[in-house]
DNA sequence: TGACCTACCTAATGATCTTAGGTACAGTCC
DNA sequence: GGACTGTACCTAAGATCATTAGGTAGGTCA
């Protein structure tokens, strides 16, 4: 019996592949150890049971997405940083959308679950610093910015707009009534 | 052996029930059953299976919460309106975590599902004629609407805020942004 | 009273997670 | 180069779950 070299990363990797191709649902002990060609029980030396395992991919999806955001927003402020930021949330969860419905259910107990969403929060400060909100206001405007974006990639996601027509349309517009109320605020 | 007397209805009460208070995942059969004193198998007589009942489940919550909605609109109109339904969802959402958890996963395919989310959707579009906000204008800011109510409850329901700090300022402050856009929409 | 319908049952199967305990491959020390 | 040790992986076994097949008995209507 060859051993297969598995690491914890190398397990949530694959997890993160039956995620985001099949759905979180898919991703069970029994079908990741086939996909790496392990038998079940063998998994918990690098993982401590499915538990764990969910955790694990909820924080490497937000550590992925924080990245994004940086990344899109990296020498872009005000409206234009936004707007990047916005898109840049919406192709990861469309593309990624296993990891990113872990992301949503994380614990965040833990100290990684923890530093993994502030990544996320902490691009959205800093895109609110190029509209001069800091402090106390800075947080309610992330709180909301957060809630639309995250609102609307689930409705997006899970089907919940009856007639799929025009969201590009209907994000345009959410971007830019968050604009507005930066503004104003 | 006694009838317990069951019927469809019965059987997805309890499961709501359960779903309130312990959440979404303690919702299996064998519970369910033991809840109703019943043993698992007797249950399919009522509900065709586990992904039926989770259907039935969702579309129940879709009816309440547009109830409530409905409830909290009438009478009022504009800001008013707004601020009216944006509470009830919040406060149903917050009262009943399982059966909104429910609603959000709903298949969408059958038609109980889809009047069901046409309910909620229904009362959004009456808001927005408060606005003079009709037609194809309407339908982008139902989405924008669910977008934020959603957004936001659900990241309040999981943790998503790390300090549960002034949460009802940043939801006030998430109504005002939405009533500005839909006035200058 | 007798016949039917069906709510509920027991028995059994298969999928899943999980623990306990054994085996053999890799690198380290002499 | 050969024994020692750690650990990646294994088989075996249990518990819990959903689900199907087929039987039993309680309520209802003629």
């Amino acid at each position: 019996m060859p051993r297969v070299g598995l690491d914890p990363d190398a397990v949530v990797d694959a997890a993160a592949r039956i995620a985001d191709t099949d759905g979180l649902e898919a991703v069970t002990l029994a079908r990741l150890a086939a996909d790496l060609g392990v038998r079940p029980p063998s998994l918990y030396v690098h993982v401590s049971g499915l538990a764990d395992l969910h955790a694990r991919l909820g924080a490497r999806g937000a550590r992925e997405l924080a990245d994004e955001l940086q990344l899109s927003a990296a020498g872009r402020a005000g409206r234009e940083a936004l707007d990047a930021i916005g898109y840049a949330y919406r192709d990861y969860a469309t593309e990624h959308p296993g990891s990113y419905e872990a992301l949503q259910r994380l614990p965040g107990s833990s100290d990684a679950d923890l530093s993994a969403a502030t990544a996320v929060v902490d691009v959205v400060l800093a895109v609110l610093r190029g509209y001069g909100i800091e402090g106390g206001e800075a947080i309610h405007a992330t709180r909301i910015i957060r809630s639309a974006f995250h609102g609307f990639v689930t409705l997006e996601r899970v089907g919940g707009f009856a007639i799929p027509l025009e969201l590009d349309e209907t994000f345009a517009r959410l971007l830019a009534t968050l604009d507005q109320g930066l503004r104003t605020a």
